[in-house]
DNA sequence: CATGAATGAGAATTCATTCAT
DNA sequence: AATGAATGAATTCTCATTCAT
């Protein structure tokens, strides 16, 4: 009967992955939108258009629920990343990329974006300590082999503190990407590149940095 | 009646402004170490050593209070900065001095610095992004006015998002030095003021920004 | 369909007596270590290897279940003792050979015994209150023919109690035997017999005691 | 307004013991007629006229709840006994008074006999274990010194087992007790007492029962 | 002023039970 | 015959908030 309502897809009796892909999209809606406290199973279930207790047998407790959308997402996200570098690029090169990656994923996911940043952060010492943890040293990384290239010496704590600060400032723009849906991701990563790789003298001085490519 | 009792310590009627910093005092530490729906009402109170009915009588819900301890570090932090940093200096040297304030006020009070930055964020939609954006519009304008003072144009668009990547990038920075209590504030400073104001590129062939005074 | 694939074992299409057998083992089981309340159907389902429609559809509901496993089990257990008793043997030697059944059921089916006795006492008012009124009429029908063969009068309501008294005394030993494994069910009948039919003897004989004060 | 209404008692803003005790009373209530798993804590907070937080407030979880009931009611039961039985008396008198210490608490406090016997037996180990160990050893502890006051010995294992079901006969005479309103303590003292001595006295004379057969 | 006593409302979680395939 | 998918209905427990003293 229901089935036979055009444009009303029948919801019922999913396979075990499908309802799983469905709850967590639901989960992470409802997250972003009200925070980890905020938000209720009822909520959630009611979201995914299915009864709590599928919820429970699938995902577990609401710390693995959202835990599993951390995880998720932030495979997600580091994964818009690492597709895009080529260790074999120059510094610069790398980080261009590595931003365009990263707005991309905030543009196309802001839900997902919001539950990393904007939840996950302030609570439980999920495993998205983890992950902005390793980015940051995917970063920092990234400048101590630009450093090498130039056979210089540079103290490692330097170089983290460079790397937190230019994810912090990812972050921050981010941020602000998410809230403003109409806003183009690559010109924040144009922006951002140009802050960061000139840093702000430059760019007082009207000096603009140019991607080799494209 | 009871104070009247000879040999029973008359209990302590301090005046409301007092009792009410205290209050403020104890829920800061305790929105610090648990988030906000973490904190119950009743371990603010034992924090305070008052009664719960107290609490409510002098600072109202829960939410109010926590908008009061907003408010209370936000603006803290803004004299911060504001008390050091003066109009008619250069640029260079207002960031600076911007810069070693408010790694000094996350410094001196890491609770203050965790109930804005990270709690504040993650839930409702408190004084905290104002608090925010008056930052990010304070240094904004402090970009445009260095600008301007060179004769030249530049987007406020540019500008507001050089504002943000700078915000970001000190926050960022002011998370990792909450965490380290033996971290020097003015070291994170000098490290963020390098990296914001002469970029990676210039970092990366072993520029250095020195400050011209102190 | 799935049967005819070559290769794939035919899952086993018991019948449905052996099915059900299997079934009640798992049950009493489970019921043995869990108690009702904490046994779920689930955990039972599991123990059994099958699926929990299957259960449902065999053997109804929860409580029909778990009736289902305290029937079996109390039949057994009054086999057990019926089996070994014959009415024209002196009453010393009944009890005896009664209590040697008893407890070598317990020795042999201690989670049985467990479901019996544990389980079943606490709750709902399953047959089990039946049985046991049972097992009590049989042990003061002994007495009774017992007493009448010495051409005496006894207060039926004493021969209750002493009824009463000795499979109470029977339930406690049991108990203490299904928690230790190695000990002799044989033994424990031998000292309930000695306990009881000292006592039992006397009281035939139409001896009673007297308290000494009041 | 409710206080002057005559014969309605005020239930409000009692002092904590009062109401800690009047919870225990709904509750040692509700768990006698329900059992534990069947009794909701809605039930108890129903029963005691008080809403459910203030049983948590002040007695804490199901289990803690449960817990200080078998406590209270088995407190009882000991100084039942305890109160009773005096160390210089002869063994019968003994045993005679701790009898009847017994049977007239189950009479006067069927619920908590229920409580301590039915309930707290099938579920997880409380208290109650130690209590049955403690009074089992008591029982024993007292045949012992009977059995060394006629320079007798006896094997331990004898006196223990002798002392579970002098135990065991007197749970089973008191359940039946507990259904039956109307029927007299004392009476149900007597004819246990009957059954028991008559047989322990035989025993501590050194009489043995043997198989006939076998 | 100060507080112990009290509660309404809601949250997570579980489980017996049934459908649709 | 057999099962994975699905849920209604409880249940325990917590918390912000308010009286009455």
């Amino acid at each position: 009967m229901l089935a036979s309502v055009p444009g009303r897809p029948t919801f019922k009796r999913l396979p075990r992955a499908v309802r799983e892909q469905q709850m967590l999209d639901a989960a992470v809606r409802v997250f972003s939108r009200r925070g980890f406290h905020e938000a209720s199973m009822d909520e959630i279930a009611d979201e995914a258009g299915i009864s709590k207790p599928m919820v429970y047998a699938y995902l577990g407790s609401k710390d693995d629920l959202f835990r599993a959308c951390v995880n998720r997402e932030g495979t997600r996200l580091l994964e818009s990343i690492v597709a895009v570098v080529a260790d074999d690029l120059p510094a610069d090169e790398q980080l261009w990329r590595g931003l365009r990656g990263f707005f991309g994923f905030v543009g196309a996911h802001r839900d997902g974006w919001a539950v990393l940043y904007r939840q996950a952060r302030s609570g439980q010492p999920y495993d998205l300590a983890t992950l902005r943890t390793r980015i940051v040293e995917v970063v920092a990384g990234m400048l101590r082999s630009a450093v090498e290239s130039q056979s210089r010496q540079a103290r490692d704590e330097d170089l983290t503190a460079s790397a937190y600060a230019l994810v912090g400032a990812a972050e921050s723009i981010a941020d602000w990407l998410a809230d403003h849906p109409e806003a183009d991701p690559d010109r924040s990563a144009a922006r951002l590149m140009n802050f960061s790789w000139l840093g702000a003298r430059q760019l007082l001085q009207g000096e603009l940095w140019q991607p080799s490519s494209a």
